[in-house]
DNA sequence: CAGTGGTCTAGACCACAAA
DNA sequence: TTGTGGTCTAGACCACTGA
């Protein structure tokens, strides 16, 4: 027995709400008959729909079942906003504009970061987002080569979340280091800003759920056009 | 009976932690061992300690033990580590300067974000703080009179949460504000820094559970000596 | 009322860690 | 090898929800 019957238990109703058998906001069958139909006792059943609760996949409501959970608010991206969030929150319009898709080799912090060997090639994305056509975030991506064989550039660069999770990645843990710096010329001019202005930059590594780290961005973002808001 | 029992262990347990008869980083007595003193199946007990490891308080190793888990980053002040979390953690002692200390009229800025009229008057406090006796950060922080009227300027500057706390406050939601500035000539005496430089800004308004804001921080850190991290 | 989830028992066997 | 946590069973009684 590889896995503990409890997880595989998880994993087919997981599968099952995917799949829409049991729907959004409905009751699926109570305890005991889950129990009895995947052939476990109660208590190894209510393990498998605690590990469901915890995902937020599921909602136990006492005396009453057990319902499939809305969906909940997309947390994954840390607490803070993401930009599109909150140029949408200051309704104003997002837009980006890709300036570099490449494969190479890694540099020495990439390396680090994404735990490469040299010999391993990494794609690197550079790309400038807008909020109403202002220019405000340059940032660089670096994903490590292997991870996005046979996946599109058009995927890659709109939506690279979605697509993993689509190739049956899990994102797990997100780390961000958020400093200061000032603008150089290639910055500046990137910007449509002044040499010597503020920046805000911030550095993310987003890990899978293995913990295999699979994405490294730099972002530099003008400090006079845009800050970083959460509240808790 | 009042409350599970399983409850009632699990504030057993942490009581013995928060009174250090099990040590930081300590194995505690094993499920089997603590389900006899107890008096309960080892299921039971195992509930206990999982509401414990869910909070972060405990840690189970496989073939090993139970042991007490290191504390935890503060997550009072939202996600950020604070100043005092991030130095602690890079092995570094923080300590701070206050500098000034008055009471007095509100600012524009300060009647805004504290929701104040203009005849209610301010305790404006600024300090410096540093890590390794190093500057990093100069803030200003300002609160609504009233609120701390009969608290002591030692409770008051050294562990203002805390002091609120006792005089039957409760803090509520706590919103931040994070971008970057150039040093002028002031910032960059203040924190030994040179003009021009980098600086990560920082505004944060703390409210009460009530919803009325009591707290109204400005806070300016030297980039190349300090950066938020956070994580996911 | 009947059915649900919440709690609890007194065992059992397993894989893993440390000695 | 011994002791640990991880999993699992086949029951039980309770409090709660909803008809």
């Amino acid at each position: 027995m590889e896995e503990p019957m409890y997880i595989k238990i998880h994993n087919q109703i997981k599968r099952e709400i995917e799949s829409h058998i049991y729907k959004v906001g409905s009751r699926i069958p109570s305890e005991r008959q889950l129990a009895l139909k995947f052939g476990v006792s109660r208590m190894t059943l209510r393990q498998a729909i605690k590990t469901l609760e915890d995902e937020g996949i599921l909602e136990q409501r006492l005396g009453s079942g057990t319902y499939v959970a809305n969906q909940k608010v997309q947390e994954k991206m840390s607490g803070i906003m993401s930009f599109t969030d909150i140029t949408h929150a200051n309704g104003q319009i997002p837009s980006s504009k890709l300036i570099s898709y490449r494969v190479g080799k890694p540099s020495l912090s990439e390396m680090e970061r994404l735990h490469l060997a040299k010999d391993q090639t990494i794609l690197r994305m550079e790309r400038i987002r807008y909020a109403d056509n202002v220019p405000i975030c340059y940032e660089v991506v670096t994903i490590p080569h292997k991870l996005i064989l046979g996946m599109s550039k058009e995927n890659i660069s709109t939506h690279l979340y979605r697509t993993l999770e689509q190739n049956g990645y899990e994102i797990g843990r997100v780390t961000e280091h958020i400093s200061a710096a000032i603008a150089n010329e290639n910055a500046a001019r990137l910007l449509n800003a002044k040499k010597g202005e503020a920046l805000i930059t911030r550095l993310q590594v987003t890990e899978l759920s293995s913990g295999e780290p699979f994405e490294y961005t730099r972002a530099s973002y003008v400090a006079d056009r845009f800050e970083f808001t959460f509240s808790k």
